[in-house]
DNA sequence: AGTACCACCTGACGGC
DNA sequence: TGCCGTCAGGTGGTAC
């Protein structure tokens, strides 16, 4: 379930493996992976160039193989990446692969085929049009209030919503408003400015220690609802009961004690 | 504006 | 054993 905290580390992991080495070939094993190019023009794109800079936005990686071209990826919820020495070695459901000429390669792997590989001109423009909200890390206490400032619906479905803050998912809003000792069911309009600064407070520590623990959940203090995400598990903090409730679709964990009705 | 629900997609799991 | 419904959840679309 890759949320901001797992493309980071996808990021770290690209940086770490895949810069400078010329692009050989890239197979695109099912096109539905693929946002408004074909297999042959993404081939064409990347061929003779090297990737040389990355950076993430949200759950979207970017990475640069040429001056005004950046290769997108999303890894919607199943989707890693996996540098190799020998191609006989690809991960089944391997969608992309990108090969260097030294012979190793990177795998673009997405069980459920709900990511996206796309190219563009200008990461800047694709988050734009994506009507995405502020990066999670990068936006500011004051930016995170005034996004979420006068809105009415559920704390939860906000800071999950990625035109609002990009980042978060259900898993991390989840830890997140743990954290905070905040329901998730709690409406915007009763929250005071106090109560969105400790959120975002939170947000930074929960999604700083997370990419720390390179998304270990054993890592993890024990402390948080992570390690402790099930339904009648004792909360870590009061020993109560922890809760599960539908809400649009999606479950929200919470501990129905440490986190009061407003 | 917010919410509920569906679809996309695959594999795991529980019930019968 | 094997079939079936349900669930996981990121995103996007639609209807209310």
């Amino acid at each position: 379930m890759p949320e901001l905290p797992d493309v980071e580390l996808f990021r770290k992991y690209l940086e770490s493996t895949s810069l400078r080495q010329r692009i050989d070939r890239v197979d695109a094993f099912d096109d539905r992976i693929l946002e408004d190019i074909s297999p042959k023009a993404l081939h064409d794109a990347l061929v003779g160039h090297r990737f040389d800079s990355t950076m993430r936005h949200g759950k979207y990686l970017f990475t640069r193989h040429a001056e005004d071209r950046w290769l997108v990826l999303h890894f919607g919820m199943t989707g890693y990446l996996q540098y190799l020495d020998e191609e006989k070695d690809l991960p089944s459901h391997t969608r992309v692969v990108f090969s260097f000429e030294n012979g190793k390669s990177l795998a673009f792997v997405c069980q459920r085929m709900l990511g996206h590989v796309a190219v563009t001109e200008d990461p800047e423009e694709y988050v734009r049009a994506r009507e995405l909200g502020g990066d999670a890390l990068e936006m500011s206490r004051a930016e995170f209030v005034a996004a979420l400032g006068g809105r009415h619906g559920s704390i939860k479905s906000a800071l999950t919503n990625q035109s609002i803050i990009a980042g978060l998912g259900n898993i991390y809003a989840d830890e997140v408003l743990y954290q905070a000792k905040v329901r998730p069911d709690s409406r915007l309009r009763d929250l005071d400015e106090d109560d969105l600064a400790g959120i975002y407070d939170r947000m930074h520590e929960v999604v700083d220690r997370a990419v720390d623990s390179e998304v270990n959940v054993s890592r993890m203090p024990d402390t948080w609802l992570l390690p402790h995400r099930r339904e009648g598990e004792p909360c870590p903090r009061c020993g109560a009961a922890i809760e599960v409730r539908k809400m649009s679709g999606r479950t929200a964990y919470f501990c129905p004690s440490c986190q009061p009705e407003r």
